[in-house]
DNA sequence: TAAAAATACTCCATAGGTATTTTAT
DNA sequence: ATAAAATACCTATGGAGTATTTTTA
C-alpha cells in the first residue's frame, strides 16, 4: 500500500465516482480503476460497490477512508514541519562573549566545541575578567 | 514521497548506513543510494551527512526519522483494522423473532430491509401475535 | 587509504495513456 | 439503453541489479 494508492481511493470516495476522481487527479479513468482494484486485492477487502451511477464504499471502505486521512494529514505535517526545520540551517557570523568574571570557561568551551561541529561557518570570539585582565 | 522511500529512510536511520540497511532489504545499495538522494531533493533537506564509515542523521533526518515512525505505525494499524473488519462480512443463516404482541412490525420490517441488503443471505422468520392467532 | 556512498548503465516492472468492451440498473 | 467501470494494448518512467568511480575522515 503506498500514499499515491491512498491518494487516488481518498479522491474515489470524495466523488463517488472513479471517473470523476480521475478527472479531478488528471489522470485517465483506467489507471484509477486498475490502482483500486490492485488495492483491494491487495488488502484483501472489497472497498466500493461499483454501480451504474458510480461507487459506494463498503464497510471496509468507510474504514480505510478515516484512516487514509490521517496518513495523508500525517504526512502533510511532516512536510510543513521540514521546511521549517530547514529555515535556520546553515548559520554564518561572529560571536563574541564577553565578561568580567567568567566562572565556567570550560564547560562553556564545550559547549561552543559541540556548536561549533554542527555550524562550521560561526566564528566565536571569547574573553573573560581573568585572561584579559593581566 | 512514498512509503517506499520512507521504509528505506527508517532502515538507514537505523543501521546508520545505506549499505547495511540495503542488506537489510534486500535491495542493492544503489538503489537506496538513489532513493535518499531523490527523497532530499524532493524534501529541500539534507537528512544524513556522509562519511567514511555511514551516516549520521541531521537535525531534518531526526525529525523525519520521528514522523516516519508515526506513518509506518499508523499504516500497520490501518491494515490490521482491516483484516479484523472482514472478519464478519458473509453473514449466513437463519434469524426467527416471534412474540405474542409485537408493536412496531412495520419499522422493524424496515430495519430488516437494510440489514437484509447488506447481508443477502440470511433469511428472516417473523411471528406476531396478531399474524399468528387465528 | 580504506570504508562507504555516488554514479553509470542495462533490464524489467508497472504506471500513464488511448481505445474498446463489459457491467449493472 | 446508458453511464460508469473494467479490460486490452502500447509507451515511457523509474526501480532493480551489476559494476565502477568518487568521496571523506
Amino acid at each position: 500500500m503506498e500514499l499515491k494508492a491512498m491518494r487516488i481511493f481518498l479522491a474515489a470516495a470524495e466523488e463517488g465516482s472513479i471517473t470523476k476522481a480521475a478527472e479531478s487527479l488528471n489522470l485517465p479513468q483506467s489507471t484509477l480503476s486498475r490502482q483500486l482494484a490492485r488495492l483491494e486485492e491487495e488488502l484483501g477487502a472489497k472497498l466500493f460497490t461499483r454501480g451504474p451511477q458510480g461507487i459506494e464504499l463498503t464497510r471496509e471502505g468507510l474504514m480505510l477512508r478515516r484512516r487514509s486521512s490521517e496518513v495523508m494529514e500525517l504526512v502533510e505535517r511532516t512536510r510543513s514541519e521540514l521546511r521549517l526545520c530547514g529555515r535556520d540551517r546553515p548559520l554564518t557570523g561572529d560571536i563574541s562573549i564577553g565578561a568580567g568574571e567568567l566562572a565556567a570557561t570550560d564547560a562553556l568551551a564545550e559547549y561552543i566545541e559541540v556548536f561549533s561541529k554542527r555550524h562550521p561557518h560561526v566564528s566565536f570570539y571569547l574573553y573573560t575578567g581573568s585572561a584579559t585582565e593581566g
